[in-house]
DNA sequence: AACTTACTTTTGAAAGC
DNA sequence: GCTTTAAAAAGTAAGTT
Protein backbone atom coordinates (compact mmCIF):
# COMPACT_ATOMS: atom_id res chain seq x y z
CA UNK A 1 0.00 0.00 0.00
CA UNK A 2 2.41 2.84 0.71
CA UNK A 3 5.03 1.32 -2.04
CA UNK A 4 1.75 1.97 -4.30
CA UNK A 5 1.58 5.59 -2.58
CA UNK A 6 5.11 6.33 -3.29
CA UNK A 7 5.48 5.06 -6.42
CA UNK A 8 2.83 7.45 -7.64
CA UNK A 9 4.36 10.31 -5.60
CA UNK A 10 7.43 9.06 -7.33
CA UNK A 11 6.08 9.27 -11.13
CA UNK A 12 4.01 11.98 -10.24
CA UNK A 13 7.43 14.28 -9.69
CA UNK A 14 8.81 12.48 -12.35
CA UNK A 15 6.08 13.88 -14.56
CA UNK A 16 5.84 16.97 -13.20
CA UNK A 17 9.29 17.72 -13.31
CA UNK A 18 9.51 16.64 -17.32
CA UNK A 19 6.45 19.22 -17.69
CA UNK A 20 8.69 21.70 -16.00
CA UNK A 21 11.47 21.29 -17.63
CA UNK A 22 9.77 21.09 -21.24
CA UNK A 23 7.83 24.30 -20.31
CA UNK A 24 11.51 26.07 -19.62
CA UNK A 25 12.86 24.77 -22.76
CA UNK A 26 10.07 25.99 -24.70
CA UNK A 27 10.62 29.29 -22.96
CA UNK A 28 13.82 29.55 -23.65
CA UNK A 29 13.61 28.60 -27.45
CA UNK A 30 10.69 30.92 -27.80
CA UNK A 31 12.79 33.67 -26.15
CA UNK A 32 16.13 33.31 -28.49
CA UNK A 33 13.25 33.46 -31.37
CA UNK A 34 11.76 36.41 -30.40
CA UNK A 35 8.36 34.93 -29.96
CA UNK A 36 5.08 36.12 -28.50
CA UNK A 37 3.32 34.93 -25.20
CA UNK A 38 0.60 34.03 -27.59
CA UNK A 39 2.90 31.29 -29.42
CA UNK A 40 4.87 30.01 -26.38
CA UNK A 41 1.43 29.19 -24.66
CA UNK A 42 0.03 27.68 -27.91
CA UNK A 43 2.88 25.72 -27.69
CA UNK A 44 2.56 25.01 -23.85
CA UNK A 45 -0.66 23.73 -24.67
CA UNK A 46 0.51 21.01 -27.56
CA UNK A 47 2.90 20.08 -25.53
CA UNK A 48 0.25 19.51 -22.82
CA UNK A 49 -1.61 17.44 -25.47
CA UNK A 50 1.33 15.19 -26.24
CA UNK A 51 1.78 14.36 -23.05
CA UNK A 52 -1.84 13.33 -22.56
CA UNK A 53 -1.67 11.08 -25.41
CA UNK A 54 1.02 9.46 -24.05
CA UNK A 55 3.44 10.79 -27.29
CA UNK A 56 6.43 11.18 -25.53
CA UNK A 57 7.45 7.51 -24.87
CA UNK A 58 10.45 7.01 -27.21
CA UNK A 59 10.67 10.54 -27.83
CA UNK A 60 12.83 13.30 -26.52
CA UNK A 61 11.76 16.18 -24.13
CA UNK A 62 13.77 18.36 -26.40
CA UNK A 63 12.39 17.02 -29.74
CA UNK A 64 8.78 17.13 -28.83
CA UNK A 65 9.20 19.94 -27.25
CA UNK A 66 10.92 21.71 -30.72
CA UNK A 67 7.79 20.61 -32.45
CA UNK A 68 5.81 21.84 -30.56
CA UNK A 69 6.83 25.06 -31.23
CA UNK A 70 7.31 24.36 -34.63
CA UNK A 71 3.92 23.84 -34.39
CA UNK A 72 2.39 26.58 -32.77
CA UNK A 73 4.27 28.99 -34.74
CA UNK A 74 2.43 28.14 -37.92
CA UNK A 75 -0.97 27.40 -35.95
CA UNK A 76 -0.52 31.14 -34.20
CA UNK A 77 0.84 32.52 -38.16
CA UNK A 78 3.71 33.33 -37.48
CA UNK A 79 5.93 30.49 -38.75
CA UNK A 80 9.53 29.85 -38.33
CA UNK A 81 11.53 27.22 -40.59
CA UNK A 82 12.52 23.68 -39.35
CA UNK A 83 15.86 25.30 -39.78
CA UNK A 84 15.29 28.45 -37.61
CA UNK A 85 13.68 26.13 -34.63
CA UNK A 86 16.53 23.66 -35.34
CA UNK A 87 19.12 26.47 -34.31
CA UNK A 88 18.27 27.35 -31.29
CA UNK A 89 17.40 23.64 -30.50
CA UNK A 90 19.64 21.17 -29.61
CA UNK A 91 18.01 18.68 -31.87
CA UNK A 92 18.38 18.33 -35.60
CA UNK A 93 16.57 19.89 -37.99
CA UNK A 94 14.78 16.58 -39.31
CA UNK A 95 14.55 14.91 -36.19
CA UNK A 96 12.40 18.37 -35.24
CA UNK A 97 10.84 17.32 -39.15
CA UNK A 98 9.91 13.80 -37.73
CA UNK A 99 8.32 14.46 -34.53
CA UNK A 100 6.30 17.26 -35.96
CA UNK A 101 4.93 14.77 -38.73
CA UNK A 102 4.23 12.38 -35.20
CA UNK A 103 2.53 14.92 -33.13
CA UNK A 104 0.78 16.70 -36.24
CA UNK A 105 -1.03 13.31 -37.15
CA UNK A 106 -1.74 12.35 -33.51
CA UNK A 107 -3.22 15.48 -31.99
CA UNK A 108 -5.05 15.89 -35.62
CA UNK A 109 -3.53 19.38 -35.42
CA UNK A 110 -4.58 19.33 -39.53
CA UNK A 111 -2.53 22.25 -40.64
CA UNK A 112 -2.22 23.44 -44.08
CA UNK A 113 1.28 23.96 -45.27
CA UNK A 114 2.73 27.52 -44.29
CA UNK A 115 1.30 30.27 -46.82
CA UNK A 116 4.40 32.53 -47.97
CA UNK A 117 2.21 35.53 -46.95
CA UNK A 118 2.78 34.50 -43.78
CA UNK A 119 6.37 35.23 -43.55
CA UNK A 120 5.93 38.93 -45.48
CA UNK A 121 5.61 40.61 -42.08
CA UNK A 122 8.83 39.28 -40.78
CA UNK A 123 11.02 39.47 -44.25
CA UNK A 124 9.73 43.19 -44.61
CA UNK A 125 10.93 44.53 -41.53
CA UNK A 126 14.33 42.48 -41.36
CA UNK A 127 14.82 44.46 -44.90
CA UNK A 128 13.37 47.85 -43.23
CA UNK A 129 10.31 47.96 -45.77
CA UNK A 130 7.38 50.01 -45.57
CA UNK A 131 4.23 48.47 -45.36
CA UNK A 132 3.33 49.93 -49.01
CA UNK A 133 5.82 47.10 -49.85
CA UNK A 134 4.77 44.70 -48.05
CA UNK A 135 0.94 45.03 -49.30
CA UNK A 136 2.86 44.80 -52.69
CA UNK A 137 4.20 41.80 -51.78
CA UNK A 138 0.89 40.05 -50.46
CA UNK A 139 -0.59 40.72 -53.60
CA UNK A 140 1.90 39.38 -55.92
CA UNK A 141 2.07 36.19 -53.61
CA UNK A 142 -1.87 36.22 -53.63
CA UNK A 143 -1.45 36.44 -57.79
CA UNK A 144 1.20 33.64 -57.63
CA UNK A 145 -1.20 31.36 -55.72
CA UNK A 146 -4.24 31.64 -57.66
CA UNK A 147 -2.36 30.86 -60.96
CA UNK A 148 -1.03 27.55 -59.24
CA UNK A 149 2.74 29.28 -58.98
CA UNK A 150 3.19 28.41 -55.47
CA UNK A 151 2.20 24.30 -55.35
CA UNK A 152 5.23 22.73 -54.34
CA UNK A 153 7.53 25.20 -53.59
CA UNK A 154 9.57 26.56 -50.73
CA UNK A 155 7.30 29.54 -48.81
CA UNK A 156 10.00 31.47 -47.87
CA UNK A 157 11.36 31.04 -51.35
CA UNK A 158 8.46 32.51 -52.89
CA UNK A 159 8.05 34.90 -50.47
CA UNK A 160 11.53 36.27 -50.70
CA UNK A 161 11.13 36.91 -54.15
CA UNK A 162 7.73 38.41 -54.31
CA UNK A 163 9.44 40.56 -51.50
CA UNK A 164 12.27 41.24 -53.82
CA UNK A 165 9.67 42.07 -56.79
CA UNK A 166 7.85 44.60 -54.62
CA UNK A 167 11.03 46.14 -53.23
CA UNK A 168 11.54 46.99 -56.69
CA UNK A 169 8.08 48.00 -57.72
CA UNK A 170 8.60 50.15 -54.68
CA UNK A 171 11.32 52.50 -55.67
CA UNK A 172 13.07 50.40 -52.07
CA UNK A 173 14.93 47.96 -53.95
CA UNK A 174 16.73 45.08 -51.60
CA UNK A 175 19.28 43.24 -53.44
CA UNK A 176 18.89 39.02 -54.42
CA UNK A 177 21.84 38.93 -51.39
CA UNK A 178 19.79 40.83 -48.65
CA UNK A 179 16.53 39.27 -49.27
CA UNK A 180 18.16 35.87 -49.33
CA UNK A 181 19.50 36.35 -46.31
CA UNK A 182 16.37 37.66 -44.27
CA UNK A 183 14.46 34.86 -45.55
CA UNK A 184 17.25 31.63 -45.39
CA UNK A 185 16.95 30.70 -48.99
CA UNK A 186 19.95 31.56 -51.65
CA UNK A 187 20.23 33.79 -54.22
CA UNK A 188 19.69 31.83 -56.74
CA UNK A 189 16.24 29.91 -55.63
CA UNK A 190 15.16 33.96 -55.37
CA UNK A 191 16.27 34.62 -59.35
CA UNK A 192 14.34 31.20 -60.09
CA UNK A 193 10.90 32.27 -58.68
CA UNK A 194 11.18 35.78 -59.10
CA UNK A 195 11.97 34.92 -63.04
CA UNK A 196 8.78 32.86 -62.57
CA UNK A 197 6.29 35.19 -60.84
CA UNK A 198 6.99 38.08 -62.82
CA UNK A 199 7.03 36.07 -66.37
CA UNK A 200 3.47 34.23 -65.03
CA UNK A 201 2.23 37.62 -63.75
CA UNK A 202 3.55 40.29 -66.57
CA UNK A 203 4.80 41.80 -64.65
CA UNK A 204 7.96 44.15 -65.66
CA UNK A 205 10.96 44.42 -63.77
CA UNK A 206 13.18 47.61 -64.63
CA UNK A 207 16.21 46.90 -62.97
CA UNK B 1 -7.11 5.47 -74.24
CA UNK B 2 -5.72 6.75 -71.11
CA UNK B 3 -2.27 6.87 -70.67
CA UNK B 4 -0.52 7.89 -67.53
CA UNK B 5 2.97 6.34 -68.92
CA UNK B 6 3.23 4.05 -65.98
CA UNK B 7 6.87 2.92 -66.02
CA UNK B 8 8.09 0.71 -63.22
CA UNK B 9 11.73 2.00 -61.95
CA UNK B 10 13.12 -0.27 -59.44
CA UNK B 11 12.45 -3.48 -58.18
CA UNK B 12 13.64 -4.60 -54.33
CA UNK B 13 13.25 -8.53 -54.25
CA UNK B 14 14.55 -10.73 -51.64
CA UNK B 15 15.54 -14.92 -51.59
CA UNK B 16 17.66 -17.05 -50.13
CA UNK B 17 20.52 -19.03 -52.55
CA UNK B 18 22.59 -21.22 -49.58
CA UNK B 19 22.82 -21.89 -45.95
CA UNK B 20 25.67 -19.55 -45.29
CA UNK B 21 28.41 -17.67 -47.29
CA UNK B 22 31.81 -16.85 -47.02
CA UNK B 23 31.57 -13.50 -47.86
CA UNK B 24 35.19 -12.66 -47.70
CA UNK B 25 35.95 -15.32 -50.09
CA UNK B 26 33.12 -13.87 -52.43
CA UNK B 27 34.51 -10.40 -52.01
CA UNK B 28 38.12 -11.75 -53.42
CA UNK B 29 36.47 -13.50 -55.97
CA UNK B 30 33.65 -10.71 -57.88
CA UNK B 31 35.54 -8.41 -59.14
CA UNK B 32 34.04 -4.71 -57.53
CA UNK B 33 32.41 -6.19 -54.84
CA UNK B 34 32.59 -4.14 -51.83
CA UNK B 35 32.48 -5.85 -48.28
CA UNK B 36 32.74 -3.67 -45.44
CA UNK B 37 31.77 -6.13 -42.20
CA UNK B 38 31.97 -2.92 -39.83
CA UNK B 39 29.76 -0.40 -41.93
CA UNK B 40 27.63 -2.89 -43.27
CA UNK B 41 26.68 -7.03 -42.61
CA UNK B 42 25.84 -7.38 -46.16
CA UNK B 43 28.67 -7.69 -49.30
CA UNK B 44 27.36 -5.01 -52.37
CA UNK B 45 27.80 -6.07 -55.32
CA UNK B 46 26.73 -4.69 -58.67
CA UNK B 47 26.03 -6.48 -62.62
CA UNK B 48 25.27 -4.40 -65.50
CA UNK B 49 23.53 -7.64 -67.45
CA UNK B 50 19.85 -6.09 -66.88
CA UNK B 51 21.30 -3.56 -64.03
CA UNK B 52 21.18 -4.37 -60.77
CA UNK B 53 22.70 -4.01 -57.42
CA UNK B 54 22.97 -7.11 -54.71
CA UNK B 55 23.20 -7.56 -50.78
CA UNK B 56 24.69 -10.42 -50.37
CA UNK B 57 24.53 -11.73 -46.49
CA UNK B 58 26.16 -14.42 -44.97
CA UNK B 59 23.31 -16.39 -44.05
CA UNK B 60 22.87 -17.15 -48.03
CA UNK B 61 19.87 -14.45 -48.01
CA UNK B 62 20.67 -11.91 -51.02
CA UNK B 63 18.66 -8.86 -51.69
CA UNK B 64 18.60 -7.48 -54.92
CA UNK B 65 17.51 -3.89 -56.03
CA UNK B 66 17.43 -1.78 -58.86
CA UNK B 67 15.96 -3.75 -61.87
CA UNK B 68 13.80 -2.23 -64.29
CA UNK B 69 10.67 -5.29 -64.19
CA UNK B 70 10.31 -8.43 -62.32
CA UNK B 71 11.72 -10.40 -65.41
CA UNK B 72 14.75 -9.02 -64.88
CA UNK B 73 15.18 -10.35 -61.48
CA UNK B 74 14.90 -13.53 -61.95
CA UNK B 75 17.43 -13.27 -64.90
CA UNK B 76 19.95 -11.64 -62.57
CA UNK B 77 19.30 -13.61 -59.87
CA UNK B 78 20.30 -16.41 -61.79
CA UNK B 79 22.78 -15.52 -63.57
CA UNK B 80 24.11 -14.65 -59.80
CA UNK B 81 23.74 -18.21 -58.80
CA UNK B 82 25.62 -19.11 -61.85
CA UNK B 83 28.76 -16.91 -60.65
CA UNK B 84 28.83 -18.55 -57.35
CA UNK B 85 28.56 -21.65 -58.77
CA UNK B 86 31.56 -20.75 -60.91
CA UNK B 87 33.61 -20.45 -58.04
CA UNK B 88 33.27 -23.10 -56.20
CA UNK B 89 29.80 -22.46 -54.42
CA UNK B 90 26.82 -24.99 -54.11
CA UNK B 91 23.98 -22.76 -54.21
CA UNK B 92 19.98 -23.65 -54.09
CA UNK B 93 18.42 -24.71 -57.06
CA UNK B 94 14.97 -23.40 -57.30
CA UNK B 95 15.34 -20.48 -54.63
CA UNK B 96 12.21 -18.60 -53.74
CA UNK B 97 12.30 -15.06 -54.81
CA UNK B 98 9.76 -12.37 -53.13
CA UNK B 99 9.47 -9.00 -54.48
CA UNK B 100 9.26 -6.72 -51.72
CA UNK B 101 8.82 -3.81 -53.26
CA UNK B 102 8.20 -1.82 -56.54
CA UNK B 103 8.99 1.98 -57.36
CA UNK B 104 6.95 3.19 -60.42
CA UNK B 105 6.50 6.70 -61.92
CA UNK B 106 3.42 7.56 -63.48
CA UNK B 107 1.80 10.99 -65.01
CA UNK B 108 -1.31 12.45 -64.79
CA UNK B 109 -1.02 14.73 -67.71
CA UNK B 110 -2.73 18.07 -65.43
CA UNK B 111 -0.84 20.64 -63.54
CA UNK B 112 -2.21 20.05 -60.10
CA UNK B 113 -2.91 22.20 -56.75
CA UNK B 114 -1.59 20.67 -54.12
CA UNK B 115 -3.15 22.69 -51.52
CA UNK B 116 -6.60 22.17 -52.92
CA UNK B 117 -5.63 18.26 -53.22
CA UNK B 118 -4.82 18.34 -49.64
CA UNK B 119 -8.15 19.64 -48.31
CA UNK B 120 -9.73 17.15 -51.17
CA UNK B 121 -8.51 14.08 -49.81
CA UNK B 122 -8.34 15.86 -45.97
CA UNK B 123 -5.45 16.54 -44.35
CA UNK B 124 -5.63 13.51 -41.52
CA UNK B 125 -4.89 11.06 -44.78
CA UNK B 126 -2.19 13.41 -46.57
CA UNK B 127 1.47 14.75 -45.39
CA UNK B 128 2.00 17.48 -47.53
CA UNK B 129 5.09 19.91 -46.46
CA UNK B 130 6.53 22.31 -49.09
CA UNK B 131 9.54 23.56 -47.03
CA UNK B 132 10.19 20.27 -46.85
CA UNK B 133 9.62 17.80 -49.88
CA UNK B 134 7.75 19.49 -52.72
CA UNK B 135 5.30 15.95 -53.10
CA UNK B 136 2.25 15.45 -51.13
CA UNK B 137 2.36 12.17 -49.68
CA UNK B 138 -0.55 10.31 -49.74
CA UNK B 139 -1.34 6.51 -47.84
CA UNK B 140 -3.46 4.31 -49.97
CA UNK B 141 -4.88 1.50 -47.70
CA UNK B 142 -7.07 -0.12 -51.03
CA UNK B 143 -3.53 -1.47 -52.91
CA UNK B 144 -1.14 -0.76 -50.07
CA UNK B 145 1.03 1.72 -51.33
CA UNK B 146 1.80 5.26 -51.10
CA UNK B 147 2.13 7.69 -53.93
CA UNK B 148 4.18 10.88 -54.04
CA UNK B 149 1.81 13.17 -56.27
CA UNK B 150 3.22 16.55 -57.62
CA UNK B 151 2.58 19.15 -58.69
CA UNK B 152 3.69 18.80 -62.28
CA UNK B 153 1.43 16.12 -62.30
CA UNK B 154 3.72 13.35 -62.19
CA UNK B 155 3.16 10.78 -59.71
CA UNK B 156 6.14 7.95 -57.79
CA UNK B 157 3.85 5.04 -56.60
CA UNK B 158 6.08 3.05 -54.24
CA UNK B 159 5.58 -0.13 -51.16
CA UNK B 160 3.33 -2.19 -54.01
CA UNK B 161 4.34 -5.68 -54.46
CA UNK B 162 2.84 -5.98 -58.52
CA UNK B 163 3.12 -4.10 -61.35
CA UNK B 164 -0.65 -4.10 -60.77
CA UNK B 165 -0.96 -2.65 -57.59
CA UNK B 166 0.89 0.01 -59.24
CA UNK B 167 -1.72 0.64 -61.56
CA UNK B 168 -4.36 0.31 -59.23
CA UNK B 169 -2.69 3.45 -57.03
CA UNK B 170 -2.66 5.49 -60.09
CA UNK B 171 -6.15 4.99 -60.79
CA UNK B 172 -7.39 5.37 -57.36
CA UNK B 173 -5.64 8.96 -57.19
CA UNK B 174 -6.87 9.78 -60.76
CA UNK B 175 -10.21 8.84 -59.75
CA UNK B 176 -10.58 10.60 -56.39
CA UNK B 177 -8.55 13.66 -57.87
CA UNK B 178 -11.02 13.80 -60.71
CA UNK B 179 -14.23 13.15 -58.59
CA UNK B 180 -13.37 16.23 -56.83
CA UNK B 181 -12.58 18.58 -59.70
CA UNK B 182 -8.68 18.45 -59.18
CA UNK B 183 -7.62 17.06 -62.54
C1' DA C 1 24.72 32.14 -64.90
C1' DA C 2 25.45 27.39 -66.37
C1' DC C 3 26.79 22.60 -64.91
C1' DT C 4 27.41 19.03 -61.97
C1' DT C 5 26.68 16.69 -57.82
C1' DA C 6 23.94 15.90 -53.93
C1' DC C 7 20.42 16.00 -50.41
C1' DT C 8 15.11 16.22 -49.07
C1' DT C 9 10.62 12.23 -49.35
C1' DT C 10 8.65 7.24 -49.86
C1' DT C 11 9.22 1.90 -49.96
C1' DG C 12 11.29 -2.94 -48.73
C1' DA C 13 14.41 -6.81 -47.37
C1' DA C 14 18.82 -8.27 -45.21
C1' DA C 15 22.06 -8.76 -40.04
C1' DG C 16 23.85 -6.30 -36.35
C1' DC C 17 24.59 -2.58 -33.28
C1' DG D 1 16.60 4.02 -34.64
C1' DC D 2 20.94 3.47 -37.75
C1' DT D 3 23.92 1.37 -41.36
C1' DT D 4 23.55 -0.13 -47.31
C1' DT D 5 21.16 -0.71 -52.22
C1' DA D 6 18.24 1.51 -56.22
C1' DA D 7 14.87 4.55 -58.28
C1' DA D 8 11.59 8.35 -59.65
C1' DA D 9 9.46 12.89 -58.68
C1' DA D 10 10.80 18.61 -58.08
C1' DG D 11 12.87 21.95 -55.14
C1' DT D 12 16.82 23.71 -53.04
C1' DA D 13 21.77 23.93 -52.17
C1' DA D 14 26.76 23.94 -52.92
C1' DG D 15 30.93 23.76 -55.55
C1' DT D 16 33.23 24.55 -60.39
C1' DT D 17 34.01 26.63 -64.34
Amino acid sequence: RLRKWQRRIRVSNATERNLAFALSELDRMASALGLPRTVRETAAVVYRKAVDKNLIRGRSIEGVAAAALYAACRQCSVPRTLDEIGEVSRVSRKEIGRTYRFISRELSLKLMPTSPIDYVPRFCSGLNLKGEVQSRGVEILRQASEKELTSGRGPTGVAAAAIYIASILCGERRTQREVADVAGVTEVTIRNRYKELAEELDIEIIL
Amino acid sequence: MSDYNIKIENVVASTKLAEEFDLTKIEAEFEGAEYNKQKFPGLVYRVSDPKAAFLVFTSGKVVCTGAKNVADVHTVIGNMAKKLNGIGIKTIDDPEITVQNIVASADLQAVLNLNAIAIGLGLENIEYEPEQFPGLVYRIDDPKVVVLIFSSGKLVVTGGKSPENCEQGVEVVRQQLDSMGLL
